[in-house]
DNA sequence: GTCTATACGAAGATAGAC
DNA sequence: GTCTATCTTCGTATAGAC
């Protein structure tokens, strides 16, 4: 079997991926995903029978996943380090789309699709949400938190970094980012030695 | 002149501040908010010459208007009391609204719309954040803090109440937005007296 | 100035040829 | 299983009657 064959799912969701972190859930047309991800149409409502839910549900979940096992990585060397490198990486991803990249999660959270009134992809963000909370509590409990002010700041971290990155895209500056990002590695510091 | 003639601008403009804030920027059609604030759709457009993009626009400055009158005259009261009775209006609206209603601000700074690639909206997210962060930081200052640190403290406020709202309207539960809550009050308090 | 009717395009989704 | 052509609906926006 061709290695290339059966990958093509996989380009969607990228690209669904790449589409929902840019422009939004909403924005994001089946038509252009398929056109980026080179897969005619027909093949992506073949691979994808939910249509646009499902598509955007898996990719809600992708980009959360990819996170999650960057954010493993790097908090393997320490709470305050790994969230200094994330942060780094968040910071280079704003400048260097010029503010055009945001986070595909925040917009599976935050847009009612236009017809369904619930929406599978703000369920997948949940999820993601929670993942990422244990992944950054865990890793505060290790570096010495206690555990309740672990969780608490866990959830800080997430919210902060998701409000920050949309005011840098609003505001079309680092700035909101980097005063978010020196005052969470403070807190993190603070009780971490 | 009757009074109730010349407003009728007045409320396709909140109409569409409420439905940004629920189903977000591009699931808000000019249709649905004339019809929720009974105005004749050719109407909606003779007010508002410039389409979806203008109207859109105001009601993001509209909002942010609101809210930033809501903090400053809470924050007359002190920053702390200023910022809990925020905090608690935030968390009343989320719950009252079963996580529906969101923050319009945010969903124009993070949503491109369909067409238009940039955003009329997006401006007017950057400058209702720019007058956010100017009011808490303003009396951040009065209630004893040194300016850098209240303006560090000003966006982290800002960033971290959007993003934990957004969590919260994922995850269906106000937890997030607790846990948030509680830790900026803690840090107002800290040089706060 | 107000409102009805409509033009035009793009969206999600499917049918059916290959 | 893959892809093209098409159906239907809804969006923004406008024309033109009153």
């Amino acid at each position: 079997m061709s290695p290339r064959a059966t990958d093509a799912p996989q380009r969607v969701v990228a690209a669904a991926a790449e589409m929902l972190a840019r422009v939004g859930l909403n924005a994001t047309s089946i038509r252009e995903v398929s056109k980026a991800a080179q897969a005619p149409l027909g093949s992506t409502y073949h691979h994808f029978p939910g249509g646009k839910q499902e598509l955007l549900a898996r990719a809600t979940t992708l980009a959360g996943d990819r996170v999650d096992a960057l954010l493993a990585r790097l908090l393997a060397e320490g709470a305050g380090p790994g969230l200094q490198q994330f942060l780094q990486r968040w910071r280079e991803r704003l400048l260097d789309s010029r503010f055009e990249a945001g986070c595909p999660v925040l917009a599976a959270a935050v847009e009612v699709p236009v017809d369904a009134h619930p929406s599978a992809a703000r369920d997948a963000a949940a999820a993601v949400f929670a993942r990422w909370e244990q992944r950054l509590g865990d890793a505060l409990v290790q570096a010495g938190h206690a555990p309740a002010a672990a969780a608490a700041q866990a959830t800080l971290i997430i919210a902060s970094v998701e409000g920050a990155v949309a005011m840098c895209r609003a505001t079309q500056d680092i700035a909101p980012f980097d005063r978010v990002a020196a005052q969470l590695l403070a807190m993190v510091e603070h009780r971490a030695s």
